[in-house]
DNA sequence: TTGTACGCGTTATCAT
DNA sequence: ATGATAACGCGTACAA
């Protein structure tokens, strides 16, 4: 395997006009001939082929998207943190449907930084993607609306828009929790602690969710029992604790995320207790393995991506002069999981 | 917060000469208006930026680069399983050090297919993508060599190049191996039973560490010890039952990644055995809280993202006329980290 | 201080 | 069956 001779490293990429001149027609004829056009002549189109192939010519899709149109084939998606596997799943999804079309996925990670997502944005559009699936660090997005982007079709991911008319794929929070906690109450509990990190939307809804089922219950809701402001598991193993400890403790624990469930579950071995019923939203690695009963509020985060690819693909397609429809909004439903721990019982 | 209705929706985006219109100069002095420089009296200036805000003027991105060079701004990342942490973790890595220099990550999955592999990679060579990283599918990547691309940078990551010449960011599959098998051995283990999925090279590299260390330690390779074919838990969790079933089985289980060593626990535990050492590549979500101890080789994928996106862009910032240098290749270090294990006792 | 001419690589359109 | 021309949006070089 040597390196042919005519392929230097870096070479400049050659254009339709140098391969033109290998095979003595003009840039058109190549153009045509590349393309398969029926009226080039077999025998001048396979002249074409093998200049084409001796200097590695490859179209330049960036002049062809200035000449064709205003379509570069490509979306950014826009995630506040793809470490996190939910984000990370939902980016394989949405890239999946965007593949399908022969499109390409230019990615940018926000930190949850707005003024960040302020920047890749108005670059993103600045490079002419087709649209953009955004998960917004803010809780409101107005940046996002027709106006700032001159109508270039947006998509908001995991949280529904506020402040902008926008598209939005967003998870069942609230028929989530609803389904875990109707489950507990069923089970004969009624002292239920709840454990969420700090305000943000999808936290409240899912204290919306646990909220409203106690109150069809007829259970009064303790404020001692919820606990908002958990962001990692050993923030989530004191606040758990604390539960544990009161006076009137509850029974059952849920936790708005895998950190608050598993800080809970660590809590609760630790305290020795048995009959403390767990149960939380996300499903996550080795749930299945724990030495508790756990119910889980489950999803596939890649659905996510893909419904939002397909709304975003859906309004690429529109007619540009044509009204816009009113907004959609998808919801990715969750289904529950139960483990019944001690798995080598 | 109305709609302006100088802003309908999905505008064709407006071009330099539309501006120079509305104020009432050429698209030249627009240009340099935007750009602020300096030849440009202060009150055109103005004028320009009014109607540039007015018409949400952005560059267009792609007819600059055109114009300006071979260089879009944007690198290919291409990896086989975004929804594999690892993966999502070095994108995330990779990302970091891209955006850093104002430049774009274009992301591709390619499922572990060769095929699709080549198509992507052309793909964004048509792209004029300004180099890529990529996660080879294949144990041999001809088709990323500077002829068939051209010589446009690309460095590989995870796997090293084998056809072809290239930079690369591998983990060090083999050092980490050895100090975990090392550990092993000398807490007086000499039956160390070995977990790993089918013939990869990075399971090859460390099947080769876990011989290298029994070889040295004077025991013999009992290939009975070795079980190189599982890609799931539950294989892993058979293949790890069948050795504690052997006459003499193995007192220590090292996995070579996270779900065999996952497998190896269930089986572990499901056997009741206990003082079977457990050990394996790769940390992973509550491994500190299984029930007997654990030692993992773990790493930050991070590093290696940034490291092969520092790699490319070396590359990417070369004269492109310079004789290119010798390929490099940037081991990302691994170190050892052991879990009590039984957390709650 | 501002404008004109030209070219980046491609393709639609109109010749030949 | 093939070529010439123009234009996509921008920036360099030069002219005014």
């Amino acid at each position: 395997m040597t390196e042919p001779e005519t392929a230097p490293r870096r070479a400049a990429p050659s254009t339709l006009r140098e391969v033109g001149l290998r095979a003595g027609v003009s840039a058109m004829t190549v153009s045509r001939a590349l393309k398969d056009d029926p009226r080039v002549a077999p025998e001048t189109k396979q002249r074409v082929r093998e200049a084409a192939a001796e200097l590695g010519y490859r179209r330049n899709e960036m002049a062809r998207s200035l000449r064709m149109g205003r379509t570069s084939g490509m979306v950014g998606l826009v995630v506040t943190n793809l470490a996190n596997p939910f984000y990370s799943q939902m980016a394989l999804g949405a890239e999946e449907v965007v593949a399908e079309r022969g499109m390409k996925v230019v990615l940018s990670n926000t930190d949850d930084d707005e003024a960040r997502e302020r920047e890749v944005v108005d670059d993103l559009a600045a490079r002419r993607v087709d649209g953009m699936i955004v998960v917004p660090a803010g809780r409101e997005q107005a940046h996002l609306g027709p106006g700032p982007l001159s109508g270039l079709p947006v998509v908001l991911a995991a949280r529904p828009p506020s402040g902008v008319v926008a598209d939005c794929a967003v998870l069942d929070d609230v028929g989530g929790t609803r389904e875990a906690i109707a489950r507990l109450v069923a089970d004969g509990h009624r002292r239920i602690g709840f454990l969420g990190p700090s305000a943000t939307w999808t936290s409240d809804e899912r204290l919306r969710g646990y909220r409203s089922v106690l109150g069809e219950a007829g259970i009064a809701v303790d404020a001692r029992l919820e606990r908002c402001s958990q962001r990692d598991v050993p923030s989530a193993e004191r606040a758990a604790a604390e539960l544990l400890d009161l006076p009137d403790p509850p029974t059952a624990i849920f936790g708005a995320n895998s950190r608050n469930t598993i800080g809970a579950y660590r809590a609760i071995r630790r305290a020795g207790r048995t009959g403390v019923a767990l149960s939380g939203f996300d499903d996550f690695d080795l749930a299945d393995m724990l030495e508790v009963p756990l119910t889980v509020v489950a999803y596939d985060p890649g659905d996510m991506g893909r419904a939002a690819a397909r709304l975003l693909l859906d309004r690429i397609d529109e007619r540009p002069g044509a009204d816009s429809s009113e907004p959609r909004r998808v919801v990715v439903p969750t289904r529950i999981v139960s483990y019944p721990g001690g798995a080598f019982g």
